[in-house]
DNA sequence: AAGTAATGCAACCGCCCGTAG
DNA sequence: GCTACGGGCGGTTGCATTACT
């Protein structure tokens, strides 16, 4: 025997959510709460949806204080770090970025930084959008054709080898790890200043894998310094000590701070899986030997390889 | 201008976990 | 200890928008 539906699904609303049922929505909770109980709450308020529903429109779109679109580099670091060491747990990740949901972040990540990483252009970016579909159609009779050129300068670039695509589609499962190893190699530093726009000359697409051992977690500090102002033995004094720095919210908690359970989560604010010290262990930041886009390219070509012999 | 493909995001689905009875 | 239930989460889908031919 099933589990019983949380709602009549024959009775309730889907789809996107009128201006009608939002403002009742928030009024509602404004005033009252949640009441602890999705499930009650829009029969409560005399909305047709499903509990969850209301759950999920209030925590991703109606609560206040929500930021939508626009992550900074700083942002895309802190997710590809957490990425890094505790992989798609995107209310964790979320929890450290003030103000974004755990929906925002996931589908950030699967719609635009993990293409950046894989080498796709985004649209809006391209310095030559006008090439830009017949580039990517001319890959696809090349790919057809046996060949890996790609002549519109990005990456993969005609003296490497193309991720196989075909095969890719079918390792799904292979792709997260995938992208966590890169990343690991990259030290979780990942920035849209360093792509670059034309292809990466053979010679200098040398992956130094000596280089991309694990570093101590102080040359990350290193990084951290430069942008926070503190030097590394202070960052680790005031990690040690539970101390929060100011502008480096995102490593807030890594102490007994957030045992208190005064952490504003930007997901959910009682979710009480994201705790921290229980995450805070298996995270190991790495720095970036080599922040540029070809180091990247070199990581995941390398990458492609290892999966292509396994 | 019309058609097509690619993209981004809101919302849904289904599973897992904690907890009350 | 068992069961039912609600909350929470990650994965996936559907559709509107945008870019391009």
């Amino acid at each position: 025997m099933g589990r019983a539906p949380c709602c009549d699904k024959a009775s309730v609303k889907k789809g996107p959510w009128s201006p009608e049922e939002d403002a009742k929505l928030k009024s509602y909770i404004e005033q009252h709460g949640t009441g602890g109980n999705w499930i009650a709450l829009p029969q409560k308020i005399g909305l047709k949806r499903c509990g969850k529903s209301c759950r999920l429109r209030w925590l991703n779109y109606l609560r206040p204080n929500i930021k939508h679109g626009g992550f900074s580099e700083e942002e895309d670091n802190i997710i590809c770090s957490l990425y890094i060491s505790i992989g798609s747990r995107w209310s964790i990740i979320a929890a450290q970025l003030p103000g974004r949901t755990d929906n925002d972040i996931k589908n950030y990540w699967n719609t635009r930084l993990k293409k950046k990483l894989l080498g796709n252009k985004q649209r809006n970016k391209d310095p030559n959008p006008n090439r830009r579909a017949g580039a990517l159609k001319q890959e696809a009779r090349k790919e057809v054709n046996g060949s890996n050129l790609q002549p519109n300068g990005y990456w993969p670039d005609p003296s490497m080898p193309m991720y196989p695509i075909s095969q890719s589609e079918h390792r799904v499962s292979d792709e997260h790890s995938s992208i966590r190893r890169l990343l690991m190699k990259l030290g979780g530093r990942f920035s849209t200043e360093t792509q670059i726009p034309y292809a990466v000359p053979a010679e200098q697409q040398v992956y130094d894998a000596s280089a991309a051992l694990v570093a101590p977690n102080s040359v990350m500090n290193e990084d951290l310094a430069g942008s926070s102002g503190y030097n590394s033995t202070e960052l680790d004094d005031m990690f040690c000590n539970s101390v929060k720095l100011e502008g480096l919210d995102c490593f807030y908690g890594m102490g007994n701070v957030m045992d208190e359970s005064n952490v504003t989560s930007s997901s959910d604010n009682t979710n009480t899986n994201a705790n921290w010290n229980e995450v805070s262990p298996l995270i190991n930041y790495q720095p970036m030997i080599n922040p540029s886009y070809s180091s990247m390219q070199s990581c995941l070509f390398e990458e492609s390889v290892r999966l292509g012999t396994q």
